[in-house]
DNA sequence: CTTGCAAGTGCAAATCATTTGCAACAAGGT
DNA sequence: ACCTTGTTGCAAATGATTTGCACTTGCAAG
């Protein structure tokens, strides 16, 4: 796939091994069972924004046997504890990331389907303004970008 | 739920009569059948973004028998001609509004769940920027800002 | 104004994604 | 080793949306 890749910004693989998934849900006080420590791997070594079908389907091909409600369930559990993050795109299927440190929004290329991430700090701070001007305060947001790659 | 209506921006009811969801519909080669009649009406009439349990009940309160089956059918019918717009916000549930002349995205308000229409240009132009700087081109985008009304 | 037929509808059953009750199990502290 | 309590598997339950089928009904053509 690939193609150049566009200078998005790649995700921090730099640094310290204590900051895995694994190592943040123990911290979580989260049990880390045998399909949990599947599960948070393949969360992990995902690029792509996974469904839990997806998940359960590369969690089996390491470890048959785990239950998908297993996964469903997990999903649920790291979510609540703030270590991944749902998604929902326009598909429908709900998707999730390995919990983002910083902030950032999603293009979403409508040919290949691939999930990029990028940020803009001045887009922020325009939406901080909107909200403002109309007597509101931020809570979260979600802005997706649906594009096509420029052939040039 | 109603409340007094944020001044956000009032949708364009100027003009010819000829541009209502029902003449659209019409044009587009669409049966109008009695049932299409009345969901087009409420349609029309919702400020809001309602979902399809909310259709059906606004719809039966009008002329009670019309099947939930329906509204949905009729949903996916418009939705593919264009006449109205799909959203799919965090809550889960898929909800509609009618084909919007002009692009606007949305605040969803945390507390009370309400759906508000707002634009803004510079936010338009700087996605076109963000894109092109990465190599794409803009083919549709999705901005919900999550917010709370701040009491002053 | 009848007629023909494809589009539309009602209803119930089917599908899909996700959740849940419950009994068996196992992680991690003591 | 032992308990306590979170976790899991399984199957049944949910909730939203779709679909098969027989039955209407818009509406264009005669």
């Amino acid at each position: 796939m690939g193609g150049p890749a566009p200078d998005v910004y790649d995700r921090d693989m730099t640094g310290s091994q204590d900051d895995t998934l694994l190592e943040r849900s123990r911290r979580s006080g989260l049990r880390i069972t045998g399909q949990r420590r599947v599960i948070l791997e393949v969360l992990e070594g995902a690029t792509d924004h996974p469904d839990v079908e997806e998940l359960h389907r590369k969690v089996s091909a390491i470890e048959p046997g785990v239950n998908i409600a297993t996964v469903y369930r997990t999903m649920n559990t790291l979510a609540e504890h703030g270590l991944i993050e749902r998604h929902t795109f326009e598909d429908g299927r709900t998707r999730f990331e390995p919990a983002p440190t910083d902030h950032h929004d999603h293009f979403i290329d409508v040919d290949t389907g691939d999930v990029i991430e990028f940020v803009s700090d001045e887009i922020e701070r325009l939406q901080e303004d909107i909200a403002r001007k109309h007597g509101f305060e931020i809570v979260s947001h979600k802005l997706e970008l649906y594009v096509r790659r420029i052939k040039d």
